[in-house]
DNA sequence: CTGAAAGCGCTTACAG
DNA sequence: CTGAAAGCGCTTACAG
């Protein structure tokens, strides 16, 4: 593996300066035509890739930006890794995707190393500490020492441009759909509690409840803890196990719903008639499962793109608002696994 | 935002050099523990984020690596990327992901920008030609300009070590398993048949039906070109209108395997009975389909540690055959769509 | 153990 | 239009 070629390189080999042969090939500055061709032709020749680490010293700023997400694996995430790329590669940057596990220690070590990569901007998905802030160490980070767009998580006090859904109203929605459907007794699993996201499902969850005279009953809401298949698995279970379990559960997360179905189905309860059924976030499966699942679909590829615009626009002119919260709306995908009318007390 | 502190902020404020400070901090070199202190203590207050680029130009050599995949909505490659960052990560390198989306010059512009970035390696799978060779323009780069392993795809006399699954052996197994419940017409859905696995998986089938003495029927195996789940809608839909239509489909893809669900809905087939079905790669939902389904389960995850371990390995003492090429094992998970025995003459 | 100086490969005033 | 020189923030011989 020989060392690429150098600026230094090219500009021999056209009989220039390192000045005029970076001019020709960085595109700025004049230079003659004649002199460009020999430059832009000794480039070729040596297959000369320019040193975006040289040329961020020299500007001192990067084009390089941080995708902060919990989980790349969950397609919502997956979707809006999608999404900022496609968006942000055309205006010439490139992105660091990483990985937080939902541990907060994580993701203070990965916003770190994107400071020390100089990235010229972050959009994160912070992970929850206990109290629903942000840790001290992220406080001092996001916002103060770089450009920050918070994507799919609010944080309550943070001075950040922030791109969600509107979870307070899609679980309200979701929820009176139940009530509608003769639902009295309504299960909801949680992952992790204190993330914003779900913080908010919750009290839309509590509010159509509310607005029905339906008495909110706290041993019917679960905290997964994890947000996976294994905790949904446990989560749902539990709630199965209840004194008087409930006839439909609202599951608010892609992986916990896929254990939800693994609990349901090991109880051999039928969807919907022994539990209706309503999940978070579409899936391309979901339409063919053995009930087809009725979903709330967050529009997680506007959001990357959104957020990933709006990280743009900070870079170039400083002139968004940090208190700009932008809520896009989801959808209820209605499919068989809440269609069933109940009847009777439940 | 401000600028971020330098080792000259450091150094200044701890009344050292920049050399001295610099030993201190980036751990190399020896420096008495009272000073040690004093700029620790300096770097803290500052806030001191080390400044890799600065840090790259002088070493001339990055801890970044690239990671170019087709689909990263694919929860194939999703788990690749998963895997191989958190195996780099570990080593204190950074991974730049991209997305190819299939499409041969975005991978060449994406690896050219990769080389700008001076990456020490690339892990890609990469995009078939239409000759099924690499571009002549990506073998500039692959292997000769930077560390690459190929992972899920080999390439026909590229010198570079390679991660893939058994993809023959894997589709024979399946053939062979509808061809034990009785199938005789056996049709194969490709997602791009220039691609290699693609190939691998058509020549397994091939041998399966060889074996059993049964005729191959070219007209039984349509490319979807595409790689998506409309592909796999048309390339289905196209099959099942055969005017001997298959009693077993084999589908080459994850995402086409949604089409084919799709389409065969769409016609009001009953799987397995109608059509039996087996897809390629697993996913959460696939247990918890209509009919359960039935899949080749490659092992992605260890893919991407493997491929990742092997490029560590040549950044380290370059001691990697350049002809390696690690094959892992598929495994045939049956579930209910391929399980029905069928009779009489197809 | 510590510091001064050079240099990684660019870009950018400053001259001409 | 072109070039010489300085400098981005580190690391690394080289002295001491």
């Amino acid at each position: 593996m020989r060392a690429l070629a150098t600026l230094e390189d090219v500009a021999q080999r056209a009989g220039t300066s390192v000045a005029t042969a970076g001019r020709a090939l960085g595109g700025y500055g004049k230079v003659a035509v004649a002199t460009r061709n020999r430059i832009v032709a000794a480039a070729r020749q040596l297959n000369y890739h320019p040193n975006v680490l040289a040329r961020s010293m020299k500007k001192r700023s990067t084009a390089t930006i941080g995708l902060i997400v919990a989980n790349i694996c969950n397609p919502f995430f997956a979707r809006i890794v999608r999404a900022v790329e496609t968006a942000v590669i055309r205006h010439g940057n490139t992105v660091i995707v990483c990985d937080t596990d939902e541990n907060i220690q994580n993701e203070l070590d990965l916003a770190s190393r994107l400071l020390e990569h100089r990235v010229g901007g972050i959009i994160v998905s912070p992970t929850a500490s206990e109290t629903g802030e942000l840790s001290r160490a992220t406080r001092e980070i996001y916002g103060s020492r770089v450009l920050t767009v918070f994507i799919d998580r609010a944080v309550k006090g943070a001075k950040i441009p922030t791109i969600t859904s509107d979870n307070v109203t899609a679980a309200e929605e979701a929820t009176r759909h139940f009530i509608q459907l003769g639902h009295k007794r309504i299960g909801a699993v949680v992952g992790r509690s204190t993330l914003d996201s779900m913080i908010g499902r919750v009290e839309g969850y509590r509010r159509a409840l509310l607005e029905h005279r339906i008495t909110f009953d706290k041993s019917l809401v679960v905290d997964a803890v994890d947000v996976d298949v294994e905790a949904g698995y446990r989560a749902t279970k539990k709630l199965l196990e209840h004194r008087r379990p409930p006839t439909g559960l609202l599951v608010l997360n892609n992986l916990l719903v896929i254990g939800a179905l693994n609990a349901i189905r090991e109880k051999g309860l039928l969807i919907p008639e022994d539990i209706a059924l309503i999940g978070w976030d579409d899936f391309d499966a979901a339409p063919h499962l053995q009930t087809p699942l009725t979903v709330v679909e967050q529009p997680a590829y506007a959001m990357g793109s959104i957020a990933a615009e709006q990280l743009l626009k900070m870079r170039s002119d400083e002139s968004v608002d940090p208190s700009l919260h932008i809520v896009l709306k989801s959808t209820l995908i209605i499919r068989e696994s809440s269609e069933k009318r109940i009847s009777g007390k439940s």
